[in-house]
This record gives C-alpha cells, structure tokens and sequence, in this order.
DNA sequence: ACCTGAACACCGTTCAAGT
DNA sequence: ACCTGAACACCGTTCAAGT
C-alpha cells in the first residue's frame, strides 16, 4: 500500500513489502520457482537477505503473498450483457491468461491458498450474473469452483514438463493445448447450464 | 522389480530401488512432503543417506519413481458392461480415492510428470470403452484428460489448505469436497458425452 | 558392488550489533 | 526503525576410502 517509510522517526527504509513481492515474481518470471531464495530476493534488491525479515515474517509469507499478488492481476472481460454461461468462460479465460502468463509460477498457485479477499474480488462480478439468471448461489460456487480447478489443472499439465526433456510428443501440434482447453472448458460449461 | 542384489560377486545390497520408493512414500504419507529428505530416507532404510545414489540418480529420481509408484496404484472399478460415460467415472473415482489415500503427495502428483507406459497401463482399458460407444481416439483422449485435470485440481483445492489454519469456513459440511466433486464430474461427463 | 564419513556449496532463520 | 555479518542447523551431492 504505502510506499514510503511509515514509522515516526528512525531510519529510513530502503525496501517496502510491495518491493519484495514484485522482486520475487521477476525472480520466478525469469529463473524458476527454485530461484526464489530470500538471499536472491535480497541481491535484486540490493539488500541483504536478513533484511527481507524486516517486512515479512519468512519465505512462506513471500510465496503467499507472490500468490495473491498474481491472482488480483487477473482481469476478467466481461462484457455488460455477459449472460452466466458467458461469465463462467470469460472468468476461465482470464485466469489461464495470468497463469501462462507466469508459467514458473503455475505450481505454487496450484499449492497456495488464496485470501478469502483476494478470491471474492475476483469471484463477486461473476456471481453476480448468476443471480441474474436466476441460480442458485450454491449451485453457482460450485459451477465457478469447478471451473477454477480445471483452469489449474489444466495449466499444470501445459506448464509441467520442463523445457530440458525430449517430451514434446513428435506430432503435437502448437495448439493442442489450446483446443484441449476449449474442448474441456466448453463441456463443463454445458453440464453445469444446460437445463435438463 | 528384483528384490535380490543382481551384479555377479560383489558384496550383497542391503536395499533396492523398491525399499527406496516404498520408504519415500511412508515418509511423506506420515510426515508430509518436506520430510522427504535423502538423510530421512535413509535413516527409514537403516542406511546412510548416501548409499541410495547407488539405486537412483538423486532426489529428482526419487519423486518421479514415487509418482510412477502411486499412480500404478490407481485402481479403476470397471464392469465389463460399462458404457463410456461410466468408464469416465469409474476413472475418475478410481484416481480420486488414490489422491486422498495420499494427501501430502497430491501437490507431487500435480507437478511431476507421469511415465507415458504407466499413464497408457492406466488409461488403455478405459479408452476401450470410447472406441466401443464410436467415439473419435482424439476426443476420447481429450475428455480423459479433461477429467483427469479436474480430478487432480479438486484434490489439490480439497488438501491445500494446511491443518494448522482455523480456515475450514464455520458452516462446511463434512461432505462438502465430495458434493463438489460430484457436482463437477457430472457436468464435465455431460458436456462430454451428451449428443447436442 | 555396495556402503560410508567427511566435506562442499548451498538453504532459511536467529542474534547481537551497527546507523 | 531499519539494515547487516556472523553463525546455526539444516539441505543435496561429490569424493575418496572402506569391505
């Protein structure tokens, strides 16, 4: 939030929270989630790792906080007349877009809970054409959850094996994952709005 | 596969590849994943950390090999009359009960890799039944993996959250992951093997 | 062949000390 | 208040040496 040195007095700080946070995504951006030691964090800041402590309580307080900094970068289009199934894709789309858009970092979103905060912001504008189209607010979580779950699961897949192996099966094509996400996200979506 | 030391003269092998495995999995079935340290392993085996690197390659080997392990102890209930649809259930189900055997392997099994023969052993029987209801081999692969994804992502949601948080939200029901599970299922098998 | 202790280059984190 | 170097208790892994 704040960018400058709050307390009253005393030295002035060098580093604020928001700058280890955006350090340790760079760092992970670039080199890898094993990259992401409080002694690089430091060394991007110019800064000894101890005084990383100084402004959060630990490496995990850095990953969880890494987590739900990404999470508030997604950004959901939807347009004004997005009915809820329409919701549902354009909710989908926007969270595959941040996660390839930080593959290094897909395996700690997948491990790390989000803030109850950080998820509502993102989930509530959804919901919201839920209601509108008369669904039930239970049914409606359940349709959104689901959803999430394969967007992860699926990006794990995408992102998973590493760059170093011979994986690329000789014949996959440059979309494949592309069509395999459309395929899997439009049967969802039709099992969760169709109206039996 | 042998139990038994197999180079000719030589002194006998205390361990095989299998105790490795096997004792990786306990450590972490019992103790969670940090505890699956080479020294930790060792001490389970009554032998020197160092003496596995004589039957893997390292750490690395040691998760893969533990992920080829669980995943071949995936058991999928199929009748011998089970149509498509069920065959994706009965997969599904099969996956699942192995994940939540396995609660602090989940986010291994999300991030590692599965060998291609120990994915095909598993999915080979279940993707009979598609060729069997005239489903294209691409789609069937496709809704396969679909569920898999899904599988995977709603066990990494249902174990994520560590058991040191008061998180569990007040009213959750102890059914809850299962209602949402089936929930989700259902729709992602609709979607897939409902003729529009 | 297989196992081992000592050693190396790393970690995260604590602590007492500096400004 | 904030930052720091030294130190501690761990890691994975290499190596030379034992049997």
């Amino acid at each position: 939030m704040s960018g400058a040195p709050r307390g009253r007095g005393g030295r002035p700080a060098l580093i604020t929270k928001d700058d280890v946070v955006a350090a340790a995504i760079a760092l992970v951006d670039a080199e890898g989630l094993d990259a992401l030691t409080m002694r690089a964090v430091g060394a991007r800041l110019g800064v000894a790792a101890m005084s990383l402590y100084r402004h959060l309580p630990g490496r995990d307080a850095v990953l969880a906080a890494v987590v739900n900094r990404l999470v508030s970068e997604v950004a959901v289009d939807l347009p004004a007349d997005a009915g809820w199934p329409d919701a549902l894709r354009a909710f989908a789309l926007g969270y595959r877009a941040m996660l390839l858009r930080h593959p290094h970092a897909v395996p700690l979103l997948a491990t790390q809970p989000v803030d109850v905060d950080t998820g509502m912001a993102l989930a509530a504008p959804v919901l919201d054409r839920s209601r509108a189209a008369g669904i039930g607010q239970d049914d409606a979580v359940t349709a959104l959850q689901s959803v999430t779950v394969f967007v992860l699961g699926h990006a794990l897949a995408q992102v998973g094996t590493p760059p170093g192996a011979e994986d690329p099966p000789p014949a996959a094509p440059a979309d494949y994952y592309d069509r395999w996400f459309a395929a899997g996200l439009n049967a969802m979506i039709e099992g969760f709005t169709r109206t039996p």
